[in-house]
DNA sequence: ATAGACCCTGGAGCTGACTCCAGAGTCAAG
DNA sequence: CTTGACTCTGGAGTCAGCTCCAGGGTCTAT
């Protein structure tokens, strides 16, 4: 066994799960390894650095889609850029939605999170409410909603 | 047909789907309506609020299931507000994760779409790269993630 | 009575990214 | 040679939140 790493090694190595690693051979994200007399899986150094670009790519909010385009592009090494920046310009508008949405959702929340401690506060040994107030408000601005 | 709208009204009024709607209700969202001789739902304008605030909450972040305990919380009408307030509370926390982890992807692809753009600027005519920047840049960086 | 729009049920299918399983085979150590 | 850890395959299952479908029934207008 000179050449090459068993998956459960490389699980270990990268924090993946042995299923996982497998998945994503299965997928087209890594390419199918060397094999023992036996029949394992042996993996190179190579694969496991594919593996952590797979990783990080996800980190970056790259789906298994996106990641098998980019390595893919990471092979051909030809004129890979104008694809990849378009990628990364669409994924970096959609999350720079995501964070305004995320930054609206927050201030609902902190408001809603106001209302609930003040009533709590006040309510202390028998809560003189109908209701929750956060409920009500949630369900009482009907209408409007993107602005 | 006095008393009751059916289900395609209803999807119009709430931009929601039917099949959404029956959705809602086999999950118990929402109470069963009354029904046409025929068979057909007919809802009250209390099961369109009810719509309402679901699509309200979703908007929130909140999950089908976190929705599921709001409506109950609110039709028990009792002692609502410590329970919400904690849902909340969890909301609001990851929430605010999620800003954090997406403005460091941010960060990390405005960079990355800098360098393809720089790539790109000066091999107008012919690219004399060995290999897109972003790419070896996502291969290269391996070890640390948390930080 | 009939056309056409609408609605019914239930059950399957979809997306994305895994996760789990059974039953069989392999490998390293003692 | 046996034990026990590891691996193999193929396929099914999971989660959330829908979405679609067939094969029928209902409602309304003419």
């Amino acid at each position: 066994m000179a050449h090459g790493v068993q998956i459960g090694k490389v699980a270990r190595a990268t924090e993946m799960s042995v299923d996982t690693i497998r998945f994503y051979e299965k997928e087209g994200l890594l390419r199918e390894p060397e094999r023992s007399e036996g029949g394992f899986r042996l993996y190179s150094a190579r694969d496991i650095e594919t593996l952590h670009f797979i990783h990080k790519a996800q980190e970056l909010g790259f789906s298994l889609a996106d990641i098998r385009e980019l390595l893919l592009v990471q092979d051909e090494r030809t004129e890979a850029c104008p694809h990849v920046r378009d990628l990364i310009q669409s994924r970096l508008t959609a999350v720079r939605g995501k964070i305004e949405d995320l930054k609206r959702l927050e201030r609902h929340l902190k408001q809603a999170l106001c209302k609930c401690e003040d009533a709590l506060g006040d309510g202390k040994a028998g809560p003189a409410h109908e209701q929750c107030p956060v409920l009500e408000e949630i369900a009482g601005s009907n209408g409007k909603g993107k602005g």
